[in-house]
DNA sequence: TGAAATGTTGGGGCG
DNA sequence: ACGCCCCAACATTTC
């Protein structure tokens, strides 16, 4: 055995199968030195948000027992990579450094200074994809451009696409030499006070191997009927994946893989291309920030800098916290605190109504999101918000404004999803859960609910909002896309 | 991956 | 029997 050692630096991968960097670290033969960095400096606003940080302190103590378990060793560091990277290889005496590429502006800086320092000092220093199906710079227009319109994308992506096959964790991995670690507990990545994730490890099971689990749980019970269940809250139709997608502890070509072999094993396919085709949505949205770094901060579209925005931190508070008073949004809105997840139909509505019922910045609910939601994704989230505002590329009409009554009797017939979240109107009759101001005074006194009191009423009418939105929308409706 | 306004049609009540 | 009106139900268009 050489006396070789690589460092392998864990980012958005937090997985030992089919791991492209791990494997060429693994050929490099020597000992492989498993390396995590916290690294909020490198990302200043953009740091993992609380909702994350929980879910890391238990995706890195199941990457930690994983490595453990195979003879090997997980070293924490933390500081700004480049640094901490500099210190790790000076101790071990490291001569490779392999990692699998992130794409978000930040990542992409700092990685880029670490590879040109780390080539200077004559390292063996290579990067890899395993964070998408493809490099966002492999799927290319006929002229050679990038995509700007997602069916056009996602059909010459996964028309053409053959993954590489799945691959199983290494069985035994090599001892790791004496390298000082930080103590996970002393990164304090869980809420002391408030707990306010307490309830989040009943239903999360953070790992490689809760992402396995989760994956052949969907595959078994949910993607027969995915394409009906997936647009309903009130049943358990969503894969649930996305948080180990978020961190990398299950490769996107696995999943297409598994998908494929539950075709051959009969599945419908309805289920299965709606369900890829959500695959699809965050592989484009990779794309899109990879070509367009600054959707982050500012409206892809430029008309959109000029948008009357409002400035109403009290309205912001009430959608924040759920008391908006359209049962459906507030349900939503809780739902995200309590489990740090929303179905994916509430958050196009909820986004819709900050957007466009209270003509608040999408920034804002963009980086509530960020901080509490366990699977916010720097390119799904800033997509997708800009995609609701209508100010990216192939984004929702700047006319499409959800009625959170319709969206709620169309979504949540009975309102189950509404009662379960919203329990102080849990026992109004669906005919009017989704708009308690219409029940008559005696079905409100009948079942305990005072508008104004223990229920708020409306944030704001809904038919006067739409109207305004209208005409704050007419300001930039230029070359509105359709 | 909408919603509301407007237009059209056809059945039924009714003078 | 006939014309008229009302209004669901559905289709189209507009935002």
């Amino acid at each position: 055995m050489s006396d070789k050692r690589s460092i392998l630096w864990f980012r958005q991968d937090l997985r030992l199968s089919d791991n492209p960097a791990l494997e060429a670290a693994l050929q490099q033969g020597g000992a492989m030195l498993p390396l995590f960095v916290l690294d909020d400096e490198s990302f200043g606003p953009r740091r993992p948000g609380a909702a994350q940080r929980w879910w890391m302190d238990r995706s890195l103590t199941a990457l930690s027992e994983r490595l453990a378990e195979r003879g090997s060793r997980l070293i924490l560091r933390r500081g700004p990579a480049g640094q901490v990277l500099k210190e790790v290889v000076s101790e071990s005496g490291a001569s490779a450094l392999f990692w699998n590429r992130c794409y978000d502006p930040q990542s992409i800086l700092r990685d880029r200074t670490v590879k040109a320092w780390a080539k200077d000092a004559g390292l063996d220093v290579r990067s890899f994809g395993g964070l998408l199906l493809a490099e966002p710079w492999e799927v290319a227009t006929g002229d050679g451009g990038s995509y700007r319109v997602y069916s056009s994308f996602w059909r010459a992506l996964s028309r053409s696409y053959r993954p590489p096959p799945t691959r199983p964790p290494p069985e035994r991995l090599s001892p790791v030499p004496p390298i000082a670690s930080d103590a996970l507990k002393h990164w304090a990545l869980r809420p002391a006070q408030p707990n306010w994730a307490s309830g989040f490890a009943d239903v999360w099971e953070p790992g490689e191997t809760g992402a396995h689990r989760r994956l052949s749980a969907f595959l078994r019970q949910g993607l027969a009927r995915y394409k009906a269940e997936r647009d309903r809250p009130d049943r358990d139709g969503s894969s649930r994946l996305s948080p180990h997608l978020r961190f990398g502890e299950i490769a996107p070509q696995r999943i297409w893989n598994a998908v494929q072999d539950a075709l051959s094993a009969g599945a419908g396919r309805a289920g299965a291309d709606t369900f890829l085709a959500e695959l699809g949505w965050r592989e484009f949205s990779y794309h899109l920030l990879f070509h367009n770094p600054d959707i982050a901060r500012e409206p892809l579209r430029p008309a959109f800098r000029n948008f009357p925005w409002r400035d109403d931190p009290a309205a912001l508070a009430a959608w924040q916290e759920g008391r908006t008073g359209y049962p459906i949004v507030d349900a939503g809105m809780r739902q995200l605190r309590s489990l740090g997840w929303m179905h994916n139909r509430v958050r196009m509505i909820v986004a819709s109504f900050l957007i466009k019922h209270l003509l608040l910045p999408w920034q804002l609910g963009e980086a509530w999101f960020w901080d509490t939601l366990l699977d916010a994704d720097p390119a799904n989230n800033t997509a997708s918000w800009q995609w609701v505002a209508g100010c990216g590329t192939d984004a929702a009409p700047y006319f499409r404004i959800f009625n959170p009554v319709l969206q709620g009797d169309r979504f949540d017939p009975e309102g189950a999803y509404v009662r379960r979240w919203v329990p102080e109107i849990s026992a109004l009759p669906a005919k009017v859960i989704h708009k308690p101001w219409q029940a008559s005074p005696q079905v409100l006194q009948q079942t305990g609910v005072r508008l104004g009191e223990s229920y708020p009423r409306p944030l704001i009418d809904h038919a006067q909002a739409r109207k305004r939105a209208l005409e704050a929308y007419a300001t930039v409706k230029q070359g509105a896309t359709v």
